[in-house]
DNA sequence: ACCTGAACACCGTTCAAGT
DNA sequence: ACCTGAACACCGTTCAAGT
């Protein structure tokens, strides 16, 4: 064939990280080639890497957008809750419920990182430290006299607390019987943990 | 060459689960290929396959020997601690040191796991169980008029945020400055849930 | 019986050559 | 300029054939 351009170069990028996403989302990224993304997307696997650096640059625009939605219904989440303990609880439960619904892409998010000090992960430091800043925002409300330090290692507890719920359950290391548990785990978690934190 | 039987059946399988910890916690699992291990033990790759059912297998049971050892590790730090509060957060603390020093064993243990439901898997299972034992049993007797369920929900709450921290620091995500950040995180956690939870 | 050696069906990645 | 097609150096896994 030759030459294509039936896409410019931001429109391949999209489609890849699309089709990638939806790749993911279904079959795991283990199973995610590069030949197959390039199947998925009508081209060959050696374009791929005309628009990215590699699999692993591809994978880290797919979390870039993850951690996109996740902050968005992260947010939501939060809205409309006067009380801050009820809005971080609401914020665990979204948390939880992106864990469970989209297992493949969460796992992919956190547990498969390899983190390279690249230019793209600076970008997904960003992106998480303003998950954190949900949180912060909240203690703060709750706690106005908090110095910032205070205010970062609690956010940072509490979140480590929800986020290894998610990833407990993930791998099915919580070994619980009633399915719903882990609501149950990090309410009662953020609830001790504010009771005393608060004073 | 054909025949060797310089080893036995269990010495095999003992020098390959050995040889691949070395290789996991040196490279990292990612980059421990069955040839590679083969090579470090003085045999052929085809070899590994009349002793284990695949490579995962091979984790898995590399894994089973880092459980058993992490446990051990707990209950070391456990002992000597006559309050529950210190048991668990020395608990936590040599939690968080495994998971430093073994960074690509932790890697492996916890979130590589692809649990496939097998034979090995529910040993692994039970061995975790018996982590979370261990706190269950310092949580009774700091409220000894608990039931099981909170006792259960309890431990695992606790557990999930020192896992948690454990695993978001391991993969740079809880981007602090202070590089021992991860045990006031710990202990902030454990302080203040146990100061409400135990009324 | 135990292990090898070679094969099979895959990988990620590169890059000359076509259009 | 953009993409292909074929190659390179790897994988995990299988299994006939050697000893």
């Amino acid at each position: 064939m030759g030459r294509r351009s039936d896409h410019s170069r931001e429109e391949l990028q999209e489609l890849i990280v699309d089709a990638t996403l939806s790749l993911v989302r279904e079959h795991g990224a283990d199973r995610v080639t590069a030949r197959r993304i390039a199947q998925a997307v009508g081209y060959t696997p050696g374009m791929l890497y005309s628009v990215f650096v590699n699999l692993q640059d591809i994978f880290l625009h797919v979390n870039q957008l993850g951690l996109f939605t996740l902050h968005k219904q992260c947010t939501q989440a939060i809205e409309g809750n006067s009380d801050p303990g009820a809005a971080i609880k609401a914020m665990g439960r979204a948390y939880l419920r992106f864990a469970a619904e989209h297992t493949h892409q969460f796992d992919l998010m956190f547990t498969r990182t390899e983190l390279p000090a690249a230019p793209t992960a600076t970008s997904l430091k960003h992106q998480i430290h303003s998950l954190f800043d949900l949180v912060e925002t909240q203690l703060r409300i709750l706690k106005p006299g908090a110095s910032d330090k205070e205010l970062t290692l609690a956010a940072r507890a509490l979140w480590s607390g929800v986020h290894g719920t998610a990833a407990l359950r993930l791998s099915n290391q919580l070994y619980l019987d009633e399915s719903e548990a882990d609501r149950d785990i990090v309410e009662l978690l953020v609830n001790n943990f504010l009771i005393s934190w608060q004073r």
